[in-house]
DNA sequence: GTCTATATGGCGATAGAC
DNA sequence: GTCTATCGCCATATAGAC
């Protein structure tokens, strides 16, 4: 999705009512971000949102025009942050597998966003749900980037016989996601990234130790 | 679940108005499949359920006590049929997989199916959820029976290095959820066994073709 | 076995006071 | 920028007529 507007503001500090609006906001988001985890979007309540964030249901409208506007804003809002972690872009095909590894791993720690993601792309597999266009556009993207990470690495020659670029893309993105369900429903049962690693090294030859910090691939990409 | 109570029923041909009432029942787990399929069990309404089958609220609740049993007998309605498809209690390793993947290919015919169980899964990886401890059983269950099965064909020298009964049975599982939501995203998109049998054939040394009819295995199971 | 009527309550959204 | 009040709608569930 169309995210230059936030990047694009110097995002300096804010001051005055300002700042105190924006805050509100960010408050209004993460209680909206527990609430369609917990209870998936359409049966996430605005009164719920409010009560939790503490203050009325109109107060939250004032800042959201109405609850599809506050999905949208819950949507974008996250997807910054797992582009800060995934150089999904970068012609690096391995630094982007050790991405995702490393996106799992993080994720282990923020159940509450795995739990928005899970439940909500679920809900959206439905063609007249809000979100149905977003995810639809979310797994094509995603999809497309990691088989171009695997077309690199074959023509290095790392891909194991019998594997594809496509195959690798689809199976990679079949796992995170079904992980997850596992990991929601009972957490002691799985390791979601030593599971990923431990599979994609079955028809990948990757260095996983390689230093990761993404800071430096994102230059390069788009 | 326990669903002894069907099965131990010779199930004569149902006469009178004793068979008007099974046909209506039944008509109404079709349409709540439907419903719950599509928007989850939280915002299926009963109303709309009620209207598919042409008949009232009152009229639904009649025969199923009120929401929540709605659910249960959708859910132990649909579990008797995978079990048609899949040996899962058999000794023969070889044999469960290859259940697995016709399962798969099985449910691309049913889409609303695939819809439920990829819907009522991610709502019920919420504590809170009616079928939470249903979900929880039912991951539980079939994890430990796919592991029976890959250490099985670990007994046969079967499984490739590296791979463990116990990882085997948590991809397995995970890939059949995870392709779920992409395929639901864009049928176009995935062949779910296909892409089932070419990840497992990587890791496991099987036979894909060995005949494959349920009846015969199912006598020998529990 | 199915209906209508109704009780009870949650929902999203708007209007207008402060 | 936040509130209270209110509208209109939909939800589950029950009571009782037919």
């Amino acid at each position: 999705m169309t995210n230059t507007r936030q990047t694009m503001t110097p995002r300096r500090a804010p001051r005055g009512e300002y700042a105190k609006s924006r805050e509100t906001r960010e408050a209004i988001l993460d209680a909206a971000l527990e609430v369609f985890a917990e209870a998936g979007y359409r049966s996430g309540s605005l009164r719920e949102i409010a009560s939790r964030v503490g203050m009325s249901e109109a107060g939250v409208l004032h800042h959201f025009r109405n609850k599809v506007a506050l999905l949208e804003a819950v949507l974008e809002h996250r997807d910054d942050n797992s582009r800060l972690l995934v150089p999904i872009e970068s012609d690096d095909g391995a630094a982007v597998l050790r991405g995702l590894v490393q996106l799992a791993a993080h994720n282990a720690s923020i159940p509450g966003v795995v739990e928005l993601y899970c439940t909500l792309s679920a809900e959206g597999t439905s063609p007249d749900h809000p979100a149905h266009g977003y995810f639809v556009r979310r797994y094509e993207y995603t999809r497309a980037n990691i088989e171009r990470a695997f077309t690199a690495l074959e023509a290095d020659g790392r891909l194991r016989a019998g594997m594809t670029p496509r195959r690798g893309a689809v199976t990679m993105i079949a796992m995170m996601d079904g992980l997850q369900v596992q990991w929601l429903l009972d957490r002691s049962v799985v390791d979601m990234a030593q599971e990923l690693r431990d599979l994609f090294s079955a028809f990948v030859d990757i260095d996983w130790d390689a230093q990761g910090s993404v800071a430096s691939e994102e230059e390069g990409s788009a």
